[in-house]
DNA sequence: TTGAAAGCGCTAACAG
DNA sequence: CTGTTAGCGCTTTCAA
């Protein structure tokens, strides 16, 4: 590849007049003759600035790294658009890494930007990282903003509006009908699960329903866990008539576990899951959820991340804006009528 | 962070043998105790190298992207765990891109090499990149691995056995006593499709079974375009009483017509897809499919990629270990009882 | 066994 | 309006 120098022989100039043609650097006044000189060169030996040069001389490398635990989640790309897209647009570059690995005593974050490799992280955690071993590897480090969850002991987030999630689709099967309805939630030890349940719990209570312990489960989000949860919430008695799923992976796997003990969906059962995705409309029945804007959390995120880089203080922000919206599909009906 | 002159002058040597004890120089003879004291100050420094100023100087920044099509489906886990695997593996980092990007014209891959942001690719793709687009952006380009796909002009690919998979799936349907079996497919211009149906009819052949062009679509593997191919195989008459489906995402959608069409699986028809991924456990009915060693691509394609670009002529490989495995779940039946 | 020094490609302060 | 120059952090040749 060319460099400056060859560009600046080229077109007869030194560097430092090529290089502040190139960044159009706005303090710099040239006859235009000159400036066309070097942009005809550039162009003609198809220059691109080398990466690792300006690195170096910047000190900013120009990349932020996403970490996230579930690359296998069809959810994930739509956070994935947001952050690239947004990324691109300040022309950053983005780079995917996965938060199993990120554990308490791991320094594989301080590594990455120790080395320069990027200027900062989004971090999604994963559900098995404790806050405080959270709080110790992220410490009030301002490259780094937490995404989707956050912790008490830190600046620096930018979540989901989750109590509003979940109560639209609490309300969602209130406004059917239904009296009696469950939450199959995530683990206590995340903050994500707990607004998500204080949704669920807020429509509840505003149309004046019994919260009955016996009905929430928090066993986590995976297809399995959340199969398990509905199991054995099927066994209590009196039985919900709707559940409410905290999030879609989660409910397609309820669903297998409602098919499996040959319980009718949505006669029986109504099942509503918290985030869309397009396997949601593949399932049987087709999984009425709340499309939550996770592409504008992954745009609101680098955001985020790069006005803290520029010395704004950290934020805990909030998306609200697409609201949550109720897709409805055909796993929610009426409750049957008792007998 | 800590640079190299600072560990020198911590430990009290120059930078050039702080260097090269860092780097394990084989042949640099050192007293015990210079080495110790270089080693001290670096983790007392907490030292990392910067980054930036290696790959400049050696022109390399020992880093890959993976450029692939569709980062929401869940398969496309797999890849990317492999890919990570053995790029973390060579201390290499991996980039991920998106190659709905990557059109005929654009400069986006010469731009990432062009800076220097990555020494090489791995490019998944999209089927609607033609041949000859693709061959004219990647020419002989030894910075690049064709992953999955592979292209008449270009050496440097690392593929599935296709043919081998598709023909599982086909002989799984005649073994169950199917004798009208059909197809739906890639896009014919796709090189991946040609091959899955070519297992497909070799299946059939040695069955002594009539290949029917009526009974192959090829319409493509999203889950609304193999759902529009199950509708117009239904219209068939006689109508296949089996169907391969060559990629999971649309089987699930091929679920989905079926289920709309009033048809049992597997009671009238049998459903086997190309692929496993989580998701396949969950549709009803749980989808039987071929598992291929899409993780293995991963690492194959990164350990080809370094081999290309420490100079080895570029070689076109197929995996074919772990062989196909059939993943027998609840979509396949032996065919209805002829009237 | 160790050190000095050059130079990778770039930007920016400063000088003309 | 344009050029000279220092220096970012690192590796490596060469000399001591």
């Amino acid at each position: 590849m060319a460099t400056l120098s060859q560009i600046a022989r080229l077109a007869g100039v030194s560097v430092s007049v090529a290089s502040r043609v190139l960044n159009g650097d706005p303090k710099l006044r040239t006859r235009p003759d000159t400036r066309d000189r070097v942009l005809k060169a550039a162009k003609d030996l198809n220059y691109t600035a080398n990466y690792a040069g300006r690195a170096l001389r910047l000190a900013r490398s120009k990349a932020l790294a996403l970490i996230i635990p579930a690359v296998s989640s069809p959810l994930f790309a739509d956070l994935l658009s947001g952050a690239t897209e947004a990324a691109e647009a300040q022309e950053y570059t983005l780079l995917i890494g996965r938060s199993d690995r990120i554990t308490a005593g791991s320094d594989t974050l301080r590594r990455l930007v120790g080395e320069g490799r990027v200027d900062g992280f989004l971090l999604q955690r994963s559900d098995d990282l404790s806050d405080q071993a959270l709080e110790n590897l992220v410490a009030n480090d301002a490259r780094i903003v937490l995404v989707t969850s956050r912790t008490p002991g830190r600046r620096g987030s930018v979540i989901l509006d989750d109590v509003a999630g979940a109560r639209l689709a609490t309300e969602h099967l209130v406004s059917l009908g239904h009296t009696r309805i469950g939450l199959i939630g995530g683990v206590p030890s995340s903050d994500i699960a707990r607004r998500r349940e204080q949704g669920y719990a807020l429509a509840l209570h505003e149309a004046n329903l019994r919260r009955r312990e016996a009905w929430v489960r928090r066993l986590g989000y995976s297809p399995e866990m959340a199969a398990a949860a509905m199991e054995s919430l099927m066994a209590t008695d009196p039985r919900p008539t709707g559940v409410v799923v905290a999030n879609v992976n989660g409910a397609i796997g309820a669903l297998t576990a409602l098919r499996r003990l040959g319980i009718d969906v949505p006669g029986e059962m109504s099942v509503v899951a918290y985030h869309d995705e397009w396997v949601a409309e593949h399932t049987w029945p087709p999984l009425t959820t709340v499309k939550m804007p996770y592409y504008q959390v992954g745009v609101q995120a680098v955001q985020s991340l790069l006005s803290q880089l520029s010395g704004s203080p950290p934020q805990d922000v909030v998306v609200r804006d697409p609201a949550p919206l109720l897709v409805q599909r055909m796993s929610t009906a009426p409750p049957p009528p008792r007998p």
